[in-house]
DNA sequence: ACTATAGTCCAATAAATACGAACTATTGAA
DNA sequence: TTCAATAGTTCGTATTTATTGGACTATAGT
């Protein structure tokens, strides 16, 4: 079992950081994530979206926000540790995380309850 | 010739701004043109990073740009007039817009000099 | 009308993503 | 220690998205 590859925060990327919060299931656990401050395993978020999400998938999430610099993951027995990186990006890029989160938040907050399903990036998802 | 679609502001997601600026040579031009705050054509950028950028891929680009609500393209003559959405955006999303483009920055800063081919996303590009 | 210029569209190829099924690691019980 | 259950990962395939050369369209100036 060789510890899961974290980026060196001098790694970390403006480009990498967008790519990863451009899905709304990996901004929503990553805005869940930040927001708590606190650890979480993967299978919290089978519902994070209105759908169930496979398994698989949610894995693949998981490791792309990892391989972005955006989360640390360590085993705590026969589940993950999920903990935002927060701190040490905010100290990279001042202001960015906060920005992101809020805007999603805003977005959130402006398309309860319309039943609209907003068109996120091509429609997709 | 129809006229270029662009989506109305409400319209516009955190998710698509964030997939739009993934993409280096996207924040580079949006950064531009964000930055001197007036219009280009496209082919201003033909070399916004070290390699020469075909012409139809930066038409993608633009249009990518566009469709996320970034950017108004319209038609001066023989050419496109490209201006950056961001006090609309802005009022959508106060903030972040500017956190963006000064990480950008931070990062061409902390990059800049070292000859390091810094792998943005997985290290396409 | 002809030519040059700026950009778009098309189609082939390459790369990334989604997810079911099979697999691995860890824990707790028998 | 062997078995079953749980949490995630990996693999393989189908689908989607991105890249880019080359053909095409619109406009301006001769």
């Amino acid at each position: 079992m060789r510890p899961l590859f974290h980026p060196p925060i001098q790694d970390v990327t403006v480009e990498g950081i967008l790519h990863a919060l451009s899905d709304p299931v990996r901004v929503a656990i990553f805005s869940d994530l930040a927001n708590s401050g606190c650890a979480y395993n993967c299978s919290t978020f089978l519902n994070v979206t209105e759908k169930k999400i496979p398994k698989s998938t949610l894995s693949h999430h998981f490791k792309a926000l990892r391989e972005a610099g955006l989360i640390r993951a360590e085993r705590r027995g026969v589940e993950m540790h999920n903990t935002s990186r927060c701190p040490e990006i905010e100290s990279r890029f001042p202001g960015l995380i906060a920005a992101i989160i809020n805007a999603h938040k805003a977005q959130m907050a402006s398309t309860q309850g319309t039943g609209k399903k907003r068109a996120a990036r091509k429609g997709k998802q």
